[in-house]
RNA sequence: UCCUCCUUAGCUCAGUUGGUUAGAGCACAUGACUGUUAAUCAUGGGGUCUUUGGUUCAAGUCCAAAAGGGGGAGCCA
């Protein structure tokens, strides 16, 4: 066979390589389709750069039966053959195969994926090789493209990559359960004479576990370089059923120094439009399917997004109108309960018809370090609400007085001994700034359209389930 | 964790008031067709009806439990 460099099958379809039509080019991937008859085989190779594929004709009197024969969906091949102007309808260009080796065939009685009829709950049991569908390389196409985009945008406006541990040994911030760390041995566990475990024996010589966010060591970013953000993974061993929660997920946390929580509204609204604008512009062809295969109005939806400005008013406000509303709630609305799923759709799906960012909630339903209103009933935070996923962002301004947030974490039960290091922030050069939490697979769900959470990151962690 | 629904061919699903040999489409095999686009047409093979226990002359179908999965809720991003 001969030696001829590959060509991605991207560059061929987007018209890059049309200089060689006529020539002969080698281009690699798997098989999705074969059809044709006695005389003429179609091959639809796909090589995961883009969502097509490329035809590739085969002569069949060229080609011995049994090469063919094991040129089934799935299998990967090899192709050498002439670039050229398709004559059916479909394609521009195809190639017309010279000669083809077969990498590895895909056995047809055992192979899962066959051309069409999958359900994404079958496909979530075979993940290592859901990528290979039409649907999940769009899907990984895509989150590839917003992870980029995140760096991007915070890279042009002098944000710093902070990476904030994984392991931990604060549970300060009470965001949900944490998975513990341990090298101990759990069947021989060092015990103190009062029959608890004895962590000073543990690896750390202390009681660890895996982040539940990475803001707090965020702040000490905030709090010298000024603008920073983290991305990373994070962990939440809540034993939460939903289309909307993974134990396992990624999290974008921007934090910056002298950020008022009006600054912190304005940097989450912007992102998230540039954000849906970058796939917009970037994810053509992949958003093109999925709003074909899964959701009619996905880019009207997203370009919705883009062009209008998001509904921003207090948790006060928010409260009247619920009380207002001619509808019925399954939970009652009172000035001081969180807002439920219900409620939250309500404003945002029914009331404003558009995403909403709530501020300024009472204290007792949000965490410790929020900056306190001269209201002393309420904190600066703000929920970012989307339609369909709930809340994509929560954030607030921080409060950087040390006595107020000393007394505040005395109140719900935090020793301030156990986070020296974090109050130093507020003992030494203080200053405001504020932040928030972006959920990278829940941005996923709304510019994919998926529904589930777990067909948005290629190897969910969910209750029971860590396969792969 | 709570509520609710589902589990029948490799995949997606029908299956009547419980009644003889459980069906279809896709996939697969064989054949037909001079270029297909989820190709089409014909023929064929393919089943421990999730598991366990129960009711009944008789269970895919009714009852109970378990396992796996979906949706809703809570917790949150």
């Amino acid at each position: 066979m001969k030696d001829i460099k590959r060509i991605e099958i991207i560059e061929l379809l987007q018209g890059k390589a049309n200089a060689q039509i006529g020539t002969e080019i080698c281009v690699k991937g798997w098989v999705r389709t074969k059809r044709g008859n006695k005389n003429i085989a179609f091959i639809a190779l796909n090589d995961g750069t883009i969502i097509h594929n490329i035809q590739i004709v085969v002569e069949l009197e060229a080609f011995n039966e049994d090469i063919l024969r094991r040129i089934t969906t799935g299998a990967c091949l090899r192709v050498n053959g002439k670039l050229v102007e398709s004559m059916g309808q479909g394609q521009n260009v195809e190639i017309q195969a010279t000669e083809i080796e077969i990498y590895g065939e895909a056995d047809v009685d055992t192979y899962p994926l066959q051309k069409k009829g999958h359900t994404l709950e079958f496909l979530r049991e075979i993940a290592h090789l859901r990528p290979r569908t039409n649907t999940f390389g769009a899907i990984f196409r895509m989150r590839h493209a917003m992870a980029f985009a995140i760096h991007k945008y915070y890279n042009d406006r002098g944000f710093f990559y902070w990476h904030s541990p994984i392991i931990t040994a604060s549970d300060a911030e009470g965001a949900g359960e944490m998975f513990q760390v341990t090298n101990l041995d759990l069947k021989n566990l060092p015990l103190l004479p009062d029959g608890s475990v004895d962590y000073s024996k543990d690896f750390y010589g202390k009681e660890t576990s895996l982040t539940v966010s990475g803001q707090l060591e965020g702040e000490l970013g905030a709090m010298s370089l000024g603008k920073i953000y983290t991305f990373g993974p994070t962990f939440r061993a809540e034993n939460s059923n939903t289309p909307r929660h993974l134990s396992e997920f990624w999290m974008i946390e921007p934090e910056m120094a002298f950020y008022e929580l009006e600054d912190n509204m304005n940097l989450a609204e912007d992102f998230i439009k540039y954000l849906v604008s970058y796939a917009l512009e970037n994810c053509k062809d992949d958003l093109e399917f999925l709003q074909n295969m899964y959701d009619k109005e996905l880019i009207e939806r997203l370009k919705f997004v883009v062009e209008n400005d998001f509904m921003r008013l207090k948790y006060t406000d928010a409260i009247e109108i619920l009380l207002k509303a001619n509808q019925k709630f399954e939970f009652p609305i009172a000035w001081g309960v969180d807002l439920q799923s219900e409620h939250e759709r309500y404003l945002v799906e029914k009331h404003f018809k558009k995403p909403v960012i709530l501020i300024d909630y009472p204290k007792e339903i949000k965490a410790f370090y929020m900056k306190q209103n001269n209201d002393g009933k309420t904190v600066r935070a703000m929920d970012v609400l989307f339609p369909k996923i709930g809340e994509i962002i929560g954030g607030s301004q921080r409060e950087e007085n040390l006595d107020k947030l000393v007394a505040r974490m005395k109140e719900v039960g935090i020793n301030p001994d156990d986070m020296k290091w974090y109050l130093d922030t507020r003992r030494y050069g203080t200053a405001p700034h504020s932040g928030f939490g972006l959920g990278f697979e829940r941005l996923l769900l709304f510019v994919t359209g998926m529904v589930n959470i777990r067909d948005v990151i290629p190897f969910p962690r969910t209750p029971h389930s860590a396969e792969f």
